[in-house]
DNA sequence: CTGAAAGCGCTTACAG
DNA sequence: CTGAAAGCGCTTACAG
């Protein structure tokens, strides 16, 4: 593969000149460049990334780590901070936690070693070791979906506690009043806010949220399962089931399915995290819709401005329900298209500096 | 950030001692490791890896570049990748072409200048000049799933034809005689292969498969959505609609619900691709099955051996049909979970090289 | 077993 | 405007 020397010599100009044309340095003769360029072009020379990092000390790549790939929310996720990253000017590298604190180290540690520019977490857990080292450390890092408390880390999330509020008043309109939840691991913040907005919405109308109405789940599809047919087994099963995010659900229908019940009529479901199949699913399910796009471009600003010196935002933005089938009811004009609201930011206090 | 000089000097060695003792080099004093690996320790010393592969000329990293990662088969392709790649000590940057080919060279350059260890694709399209350059200028590389024909490198795909005839034996079966297909782009092997293939098993059953019953997507939802609007136009329109891929099916679905038309009585759908959605969509969804995680595993495989100097195999699976309820009938014991048949391997004639 | 030194391919003050 | 030179952080023959 040509090398900078290559092209010095067959342009014959030193490498400092290749370099200036090669990046645009206003100080060089129209005759030099041109010689350089045909130079460049005669050998397909492709300057070689990983010296230029080495010697800039940046590498216009961004680490983004996520719980689970394989959930169409964080794959989503995924492409938009990809998108917002390219028309930035940065490639970004996914690690898949698959929501193992073990495998979420290993690949911020292979990030880190690879000197990305900054980092976008989404923690699987409260916060290993290496995690906090690395957010003290001064790696430019923010949080999106998920965070950790007690770090100076912007955090990029959406509030869902409106959209649950709202939810449970739809849910109690049917009639429901055992509501039950698959939450997320206790370790993540999501896993946790997704309860307890649940358990005070419930509250505003005077209903409670028994343990036996909590399902432990961990985000993945085979926990709904588990939990649904737990709930299923109780002497007095709930009227619902919400599932904290989109797989949990799948689990919970395999469950249903399984025993030869069905929704809406057996029992309701619900979810977290609204996905294009979630119209076609028998029956369509009533689900909870993040702006997902816009809050993976907001985390990707967020993280550059941060790398590139000024003061990155948190971003909370809304969450919002779409009503369907699956609790019963629901007219025939059911929304069809996932549609995100327009984008918001907090423009002030930026950092969660002061969070508990 | 503390470097190899830093360890040195904090262990009283030399850099070469310390790079000895990490590489794990046999001719290193018992002693100067003890120092060198306090010193790594109290430092909390990692190595840079731009650095080390600037020297050593390999990165340990493998390039995917797919067509769509928001398509369920392609994201858990990408997942199957990676932890095989993790597995044989390799990390994995994806690269989402998003079916355009211009964002496939985008990122098959901006690997190339990382210097990727090996490449592994799945063309969007018939090849780019940057492509054949690539394919040819000696980069280790591997097709999976689409491949492009006249190069010497290794494919690893699944054989649908088979499955192809069970599913036309299927509809067959149950009555039908006008059966179309959403077709993705001739410009793909996928795109033309299975149409190939369905009209040949057609063919077996006396069918003919005019032009108007092949509707041209681009394996994109939208796309899918438009050509079954087509079909549902047709003075004649087809009983059975064969979507190419999981996305193209949904986008039809969408067009039938949206004329308040119902599957399988008002027309039938089958998809190329299971997912595991399929099972509780409305109607259980007709598909065929890739064996994809073990398609991913060959392919990283066949990869690293090409990179470390082994002669890499193509390899190609059988896919198979698993029949739900889309295109009526269908026992109560459909399948429920994905499963994945057997590995096999072709163990002989390696690449294609030969093919026309 | 150990260290001094060269060199991977770049960029960038510095001097002219 | 241009080039010689230093240096980014490593690894690895080479000599001892």
């Amino acid at each position: 593969m040509a090398s900078i020397k290559d092209v010095a010599a067959e342009a014959g100009v030193s490498v400092a000149t290749v370099s200036r044309v090669l990046n645009d340095h206003p100080s060089v003769s129209a005759d030099a460049r041109t010689r350089v360029l045909a130079a460049v072009e005669a050998l397909g020379y492709r300057p070689n990334a990983v010296a230029r990092s080495l010697r800039t000390d940046q590498t216009r790549t961004l680490g983004l780590v996520i719980s689970d790939v394989l959930n169409p929310y964080f794959t989503h996720l995924a492409r938009s901070v990809e998108e917002e990253a390219r028309a930035l000017g940065y490639s970004v590298i996914i690690g898949n936690a698959d929501e193992r604190p073990d495998l979420q180290d290993h690949h911020v540690r292979t990030l880190l070693d690879r000197r990305i520019d900054g980092l976008l977490v989404s923690p699987t857990d409260g916060g290993s070791p290496l995690m906090l080292d690395a957010a003290r450390s001064g790696t430019p890092m923010v949080f999106v979906d998920r965070w950790i408390a007690g770090l100076d880390v912007p955090v990029v999330r959406s509030d869902g506690h409106a959209a649950v509020h709202d939810l449970v008043a739809h849910l109690h309109g049917l009639g429901h009043r055992r509501l039950a939840i698959i939450a997320g691991p206790a370790a993540t913040t999501t896993g946790r806010e997704r309860v307890e907005a649940f358990r005070q919405a419930l509250g505003a109308y005077g209903l409670a949220l028994p343990d036996v109405y909590i399902g432990q789940g961990d985000f993945q599809a085979q926990s709904g399962r588990r939990a649904t047919e737990r709930f299923l087994d109780l002497a007095e099963p709930p009227e619902v089931v919400f599932a904290a995010d989109n797989l949990m659900a799948l689990g919970a229908l395999d469950a249903v399915r399984a025993r030869g019940l069905r929704v809406p009529d057996d029992i309701a479901l619900a979810a977290f995290d609204d996905i294009p199949w979630f119209v076609h699913t028998d029956p369509p399910i009533t689900a909870i819709a993040q702006p997902t796009g816009e809050l993976g471009r907001a985390a990707v600003r967020a993280l550059v401005d941060r790398i590139e010196g000024r003061p990155p935002e948190s971003v909370t933005l809304p969450a919002r329900l779409v009503a369907r089938r699956s609790c019963g009811e629901t007219a025939p004009h059911e929304p069809q298209v996932l549609q995100e609201p327009p984008a918001s930011t907090e423009p002030s206090a930026a950092t969660n500096r002061s969070q508990p």
